[in-house]
DNA sequence: CCATTGAGTGAACGTGCGTACACTCAAATA
DNA sequence: TATTTGAGTGTACGCACGTTCACTCAATGG
């Protein structure tokens, strides 16, 4: 046991110190984007030395490229958490625009994060941010795919509509990301655009043809 | 005569150093992203010494804004110029998606500037986008009011279809700018792309209530 | 024609950066 | 218990940066 503790000690401590990075690297975004920060400025940010960096990163764009998998992983968590809410089922729009913002809020910095980082960042960090949301576009397809009016579409247009959706997921998400703390009344304004935006959409479903 | 080919002279010759500086700070965006470029980069390009940047601008985030002032000039003409197209009345949709593309093609390199910028650019930079995307959809806003569908509804629900199309507008921006050059497929499929998208919404224009 | 103006020059500065290298010293291991 | 390992340290380097300052010299205008 004694020895349990010793083994995982050596490993948390390292695991602790990478999570101090991200936490600085993420914290830092905020304020001024990832792709405009210094390693050094993490370094101190994390109450490292510069050079211990390098023991848990090979480069900031490593690091970028963590931070998106972290932020996909958290988002994903949210939404399999989400589903299970009986809420979800009866009315599918509210339940949505109530967790978008909810979700967001949770979790501003990760958003933030990709929301600026996926056209702003590094090629690296650029193209792995537009892989994850891609995935999510056929995620959603799938589950599109089942409902009522649409279950007799083409694929390509089960994809359109569902590109359609998290590009205003995403765009609703910088909305969020950008709106002042302790703003509940912008906060329900653009809960309701959305609400309304996905409802207008969904209209469009019934008699969509071709 | 040579008197005002003289004061011409001066005057143009600082014009003309100055568009020098615009299209080099333009030019290295595209590749790394305004925020991330520096002043002697920027001057290097220009074939001018980084002093002389300061007889031009105060300081990189002026330039920064002269460049989303060009690019919604760019922007606002062309637009103006593809109202003219007698093809517009026929179909607003076809045409829309036609003029889209086109229109991104032909200034590709201020539809990168405005895309990353609006969300990782400087404080500043970043404002001034976003106050520029707002007039835009308050703009589209009056057009959208007068058609057939729309004519009943609230004012709100008019923006919120208004930002709904101007949000597609610049995503689907994004995806041309993304575009390699020299691939007609791609450049369709975006088209139809943004076609059956815009289609969807109109669609539900009919039934919307409230 | 001669004094003024001002766009562009070139050297110099202090600063923060990424990265190298040799190091410490506690935990892990044999 | 004695040895090895490796996360974190501290110094030092060369480099690019933004900005300063005194300058040149052709276009400008009285």
């Amino acid at each position: 046991m004694t020895e349990s503790a010793q083994v995982a000690s050596r490993q948390a401590q390292k695991e602790r110190t990478r999570h101090l990075i991200l936490a600085a690297a993420l914290d830092l975004s905020q304020t001024q984007g990832f792709a405009q920060i210094s390693l050094r400025q993490v370094a101190r940010h994390a109450g490292i030395v510069p050079t211990a960096f390098y023991r848990h990163f090979d480069s900031m764009d490593e690091l970028g490229l963590a931070l998106v998998e972290q932020s996909f992983s958290t988002l994903r968590h949210m939404i399999r958490e989400a589903q299970r809410d009986p809420k979800v089922l009866d009315n599918i729009i509210d339940a949505a625009a109530q967790v978008l913002v909810e979700t967001v809020k949770q979790s501003k910095a990760h958003f933030a994060f990709v929301a600026r980082e996926r056209v702003g960042g590094s090629e690296a960090v650029r193209r792995a941010i537009q892989h994850e949301l891609d995935l999510f576009v056929s995620e959603l397809a799938v589950v599109l795919a089942r409902l009522p009016n649409i279950e007799t579409w083409s694929s390509e247009d089960v994809q359109m509509v569902s590109r359609l959706f998290v590009r205003n997921m995403v765009s609703n998400a910088e909305e969020v990301v950008d709106m002042p703390d302790g703003r509940p009344d912008l906060e329900e304004k653009i809960k309701e655009g959305a609400r309304r935006q996905m409802r207008l959409i969904v209209i469009g479903f019934r008699d969509w043809r071709s």
